[in-house]
Formats: C-alpha cells, structure tokens, sequence
DNA sequence: ATGGCTGATCGAATCAGA
C-alpha cells in the first residue's frame, strides 16, 4: 500500500500538478491538505477522470482536509468529533481497506502568545482527546497531514533561527508530543534517523534552492501498520519547476 | 538553476501562511 501525504497550497491552483503527480506516482491513498476552497469548488470530476475516490472537508478561502483513495472510503468523519465550537476544517478521516486513514492540517499559530497559538495547542490536546476518545493503540490507525511543528532541531535547517518561533518552541512540541505518545510511531524519522531531510521551504529567501527548509509534514501508525512499513520519503522533484506547492509530497509505503 | 513569496478575496490592498 502507497500512501501520501501533501499539502497543495489550494488545490484549484495546484490542479494541474495534482493529477500530473498522481498519474506519474500511483499512490492507493493521497491525504491533501490547505485547499483553500469549499467542497463545492473542489474538482471532484478531474480527480474522479484520474481514478479516485475523495472525501472532502471544505471550507471559503482557508484550510481545508480531504483524502483521496484508489478503493471505496467508509465511515467518513469530519472534525474532531468533540463538543467544541468550531468552523475550520482541519481534519477528516475514513476507514480504507481496513485502516483507518486521517488527513491532518494543525493550525499554524502565527506568533508564540497569539490567540491563534492558543489555538493550536488546544487544538494538539483534543486531537489527543479524540484517540483517547475514539481509538485504541492496536487499531489500525495512519495519522498524516500537515502538523506545523517539527519535532527535533535535526528537523530543522537553522535551529537558532527556528527556535523562538511557533513551529519549534517547546510548548508547541510538547502539545505534539502527547498526540505522538498515545501509540503512534514516527513512520518517516524511522527511515532517516539521521534527519535534515525537510518537507517545507520557505517562497521567500530562495528557501528551496538553498535547502533552508522544516520536517513538518508527518507520517504516524500505530504498531499494526508501521510494523509493516517499507519506505519512507519526500518528493523533493515536486517542489521544483513552476507553481510548486511550498510542501512537496511525503510517501509512505506497507506490505 | 531548483530562484527574488503565494493564494484568495466583492478585484486593491490585506490577510494568512510557516
């Protein structure tokens, strides 16, 4: 089983890349995040022509979960499925040939002290909630997405610059880390312990040419799966040539 | 050269991203 994950950066934009990715890569499951568009913009009939299925969570102008997958998807979930209030679309999840599939955008937080850091972290703590809630460790269970933190410095290109900010400071980490120790393992630091491999590059600064980029797309499974795991690794092709996403693909493989 | 931000929005300047 292939399985990617991908944030596009709006998906209407990255159409084209989309389906050329897909047809060159021939995942069985792609989680996209940031799609920018509501369900009603999303090219369901292009996606379809291409040969897959899709459940999208849309929302106007921001965010925005969806997975596409080669089989039928069941049991399709949107949100977190708790009592809290809230309009942004940031997870959704469904069970593909017995594994339970979640497609994750982790709020940024803009500035350490910001309402919207606050936000993240609670966020972080009912995603915890939700498998405590909902799950169990020997589920069968691939966690993917967007997570906006990286772990370790070796996950990041210039730690002193990085780690004041949101994506690094240690409360950030912390809020990812009780996520992590419900029972998933680290799919792709299994197969780079060496780390400085980076999914995210800055547009400014020529980020990308100079290799200053951030491990923030992830790939977690309970111990059913990622037992049964491969390879690992990101397609750092799809960050070159024109209109790339500022994310390439990350690719997980299980026999 | 893989390049100097990009995308969405009541359509220009602003917000948000990370």
């Amino acid at each position: 089983m292939k399985l990617a994950t991908w944030n596009v950066n709006s998906v209407r934009s990255r159409l084209e890349r989309l389906i050329g990715w897909l047809e060159k890569n021939n995942p069985d499951i792609l989680c996209l995040q940031e799609l920018k568009c509501t369900e009603d913009q999303f090219p369901l009939e292009e996606i379809a022509r291409a040969g897959y299925h899709a459940a999208v969570f849309g929302q106007k102008t921001y965010n925005g979960v969806a997975i596409l997958a080669r089989e039928e998807l069941s049991d399709i979930r949107r949100g977190l499925g708790d009592d809290v209030p809230d309009d942004q679309a940031r997870l959704i999840s469904a069970d593909i040939d017995g594994v339970r599939i979640f497609s994750a955008y982790v709020p940024n937080g803009q500035s350490v002290g910001s309402e919207k850091f606050e936000y993240k972290l609670t966020w972080l703590a009912r995603l915890a909630d939700m498998f405590r809630r909902d799950f169990r460790p020997d589920n069968p269970i691939v966690l993917t997405g967007d997570f906006n933190v990286a772990v370790t410095d070796q996950d990041v290109c210039d730690p002193d610059a990085w780690g004041d900010t949101v994506l690094c400071v240690p409360r950030a980490r912390e809020a990812l880390e009780v996520v992590r120790e419900w029972g998933f393992v680290d799919v792709f630091a299994k197969f780079h312990p060496e780390g400085g491999v980076y999914s995210w590059w800055d547009y400014r600064r020529l980020a990308f040419p100079r290799n200053q980029g951030l491990r923030l797309d992830h790939i977690y499974a309970t111990q059913p799966i990622a037992a049964r795991c491969i390879r690992a690794e990101v397609d750092r092709d799809e960050r070159k040539g024109e209109k790339p996403s500022d994310h390439a693909p990350m690719v997980v493989e299980w026999g």
